[in-house]
RNA sequence: GCGCCCGUAGCUCAGCUGGAUAGAGUGCUGCCCUCCGAAGGCAGAGGUCACAGGUUCGAAUCCUGUCGGGCGCGCCA
């Protein structure tokens, strides 16, 4: 469906046109002032400041024009030069009428890289924020039309790695990886469990940060795992292994997918080429004893470090595994735009590598951007943690909302006599809705407090609360099913009734806005404004007791238009709809 | 020290490419269920949009400064 108010632009910019305007200022909007009418448009104002003419004779000359349309009900001139419009209920019923089609191809491509896990170590809530947002945007970009590629992105080749090697070293737990008089096959099965793994790694980072000649053994790991010997790399490969099993599962309970499980160990074979060219251009360059690429400008107001490739002791960084992948996917997929969706705080990394590509050529067409985000804090305002002070797991955090939802569901005395396992996959589907309509309806920059309690209501601006309103709308339905009665075209017969229509209307307003800005809270503002309008409707008109047939098949209608409308948004939001609470 | 972001109702947050009376949720007060799930609807109280200047016909929005908070600044990711 394409959008009412794109489709009023251009009719008010045709106007604009034909007197000589730009058709830009005839840009037309949902009305901040729904009292005085259903749409705006404010170019006459900008057009008369442009043109230093008087606004409101360029709007009575725009205002003119546009009476001529049969599909305006009322077209007005307020204050300085506002151009004020509503349709008619004819234009708005046509309009609502139209069966809905998915958006066309916009032959443009998108990859997105998110969620980011590392190996070996379980994911925490750090990296639930760049799931959620990211597997919303690729929700959000394919329904607008983009061919989208999503890439997790693992974190599977920098100094953990060999924090971790040099760990199973010093336990001893697999000795013949670290033989080097072996010759292989090494054991198809491996040394440890994901649990093992959970408990090494951080005794290996603390050992490195309390040693500094443990650190450097594991410098001296990651850079012999990086160039190749044949131990490490298969214990390596073991570690991503085991890892991939467990994150497998915790993004297929976030209902998340990704099209690519690539990683930063993927692109190692084109460092070295990379590299070589870099140097060859004269880009790259030695600096204290490491390799870098210059990426000031002349008119920085900060100081700009230069973006390191090599350290000093031969290892790569993650800026140089972010520009090998740069080169990667430029190669393979050559994407219009590459959409990195990490901690706002990794800003700074972002502007380097994103200069430093730009410099190096090495992004094709693709214009690299960096979709930042805020913190998740506790209720004391700092980073989230668990109560003992420790870095909350993704998966704790799941099951505390699972805890919260049934707890919820009892207390409203919902679902005694389904099914434990009905229950138990309602809980579920509500914990996620909890967590992520939370997450999703703040701006993505702001940080924001994670509040439990307040987030797992049923009332409010929150995921179960829109959950809800979507199983009484399917209740409803069913009900009418039962008694016989089909739904029909839907039509305005009240105000109510338009105001749901128009909101129905705006849904492509919303999907655009949500992707021009990557601003997924724009979306929960919609299909909570959708459910708020269904409640006054609901609350002011009755549906199945309604005895003219023609009037209750039309509201059955609207009905199953609202349930499509935000199943299909919450869609958008990685939320799904139980058949029943 | 330099730079980036933020400061909006008691609380949690929208709004920020300038536009009409600054919104929502929550909390508070009062109404509304013999009828489709009241997890709702209606009405009300609650704001010097941190502060001070500036630009403009018009500023929460743009610019400058002050105060307060968060974050980032080369061999971690």
């Amino acid at each position: 469906m394409t959008s009412l108010a794109v489709d009023l632009s251009r009719a008010v910019g045709e106007a604009f046109v034909a007197e000589g305007l730009e058709a830009a200022f005839g840009a037309v909007q949902i009305s901040d002032r729904p009292d005085l009418a259903q749409f705006q448009c404010n170019g006459a104002l900008a057009a008369a400041k442009a043109a230093k003419a008087n606004p409101r004779a360029i709007a009575e000359k725009i205002a003119a024009r546009l009476k001529a349309d049969a599909r305006f009900a009322k077209v007005e001139i307020a204050g300085p030069g506002f151009i004020n419009l509503d349709l008619t209920d004819a234009a708005l019923n046509t309009r609502v009428a139209a069966p809905q089609k998915p958006a066309e191809a916009n032959g443009k491509s998108v990859l997105i890289d998110f969620g980011g896990p590392n190996v070996a170590k379980p994911m925490h809530v750090g990296h639930l924020r760049s799931s959620v947002i990211g597997d919303c945007l690729q929700r959000l970009f394919r329904a607008n039309g983009w061919h989208v590629v999503s890439d997790i992105h693992l974190g599977d080749w920098g100094l953990q790695m060999g924090q971790l090697i040099s760990e199973v070293e010093i336990k001893g737990v697999a000795p013949v990886y670290f033989d080097a008089a072996f010759k292989g096959p090494y054991p198809e099965q491996s040394p440890v469990t994901m649990e093992d793994l959970e408990e090494l790694y951080p005794a290996a980072s603390a050992a490195c940060k309390a040693d500094s000649a443990r650190l450097e053994m594991a410098r001296r790991a990651t850079v012999e795992l990086q160039d190749g010997r044949p131990g490490y790399r298969a214990l390596w490969r073991h570690f991503v292994k085991v890892s991939e099993v467990g994150l497998d599962r915790e993004f297929a309970s976030l209902g998340v997918k990704f099209d690519l499980w690539k990683g930063e160990s993927s692109v190692h074979d084109l460092i070295a080429p990379m590299l070589e060219d870099l140097k060859t251009r004269g880009l790259a360059e030695m600096n204290e004893g490491a390799l870098v690429i210059p990426v000031a400008r002349d008119d920085d107001k900060k100081p700009m470090p230069p973006l390191l490739l090599v350290k000093s002791d031969g290892g790569v960084l993650y800026g140089t595994t972010d520009m090998a992948t740069v080169v990667e996917r430029t190669r393979e997929q050559n994407p219009d735009l590459v959409l990195y969706v990490v901690d706002h705080r990794q800003h700074g990394h972002f502007e380097q590598v994103f200069r430093a590509a730009q410099k190096a050529a090495l992004n094709g067409k693709a214009q690299l951007e960096h979709v930042g985000y805020g913190t998740m804090n506790g209720a004391d305002g700092k980073p989230f943690k668990t109560r003992v002070g420790g870095v909350m797991k993704l998966y704790d955090l799941i099951a505390m909302a699972v805890v919260e939802a049934k707890s919820r569901l009892a207390e409203q005395g919902l679902g005694d006599d389904y099914s434990a396992e009905e229950r138990e996959a309602i809980a579920q589907q509500i914990a996620i809705a909890t967590i992520k309509f939370a997450d999703l309806s703040n701006h993505r920059t702001t940080d924001y407090i994670f509040d439990l309690e307040r987030f797992s209501k049923f009332e409010g601006k929150t995921g179960p609360y829109l959950q809800y309103a979507a199983v009484r709308i399917q209740s409803i339905l069913r009900k009418a099913q039962g008694e016989g009665h089909v739904p029909g075209t839907p039509a305005i017969h009240s105000v109510e009734e338009r105001d749901l229509v128009l909101q129905l209307l705006s849904l492509s307003d919303a999907m655009l806005a949500a992707e021009q800005k990557r601003a997924p809270n724009i979306l929960c503002d919609y299909a909570f404004t959708l459910a708020q309008n269904f409640s006054r409707f609901y609350a002011a008109h009755h549906i199945l007791s309604e005895s003219d047939a023609a009037l209750r098949a039309s509201r059955l209608g609207l009905c199953a238009q609202v349930l499509a409308v935000m199943t299909g948004t919450l869609a958008l939001l990685g939320i799904t709809v139980p058949e029943r609470m």
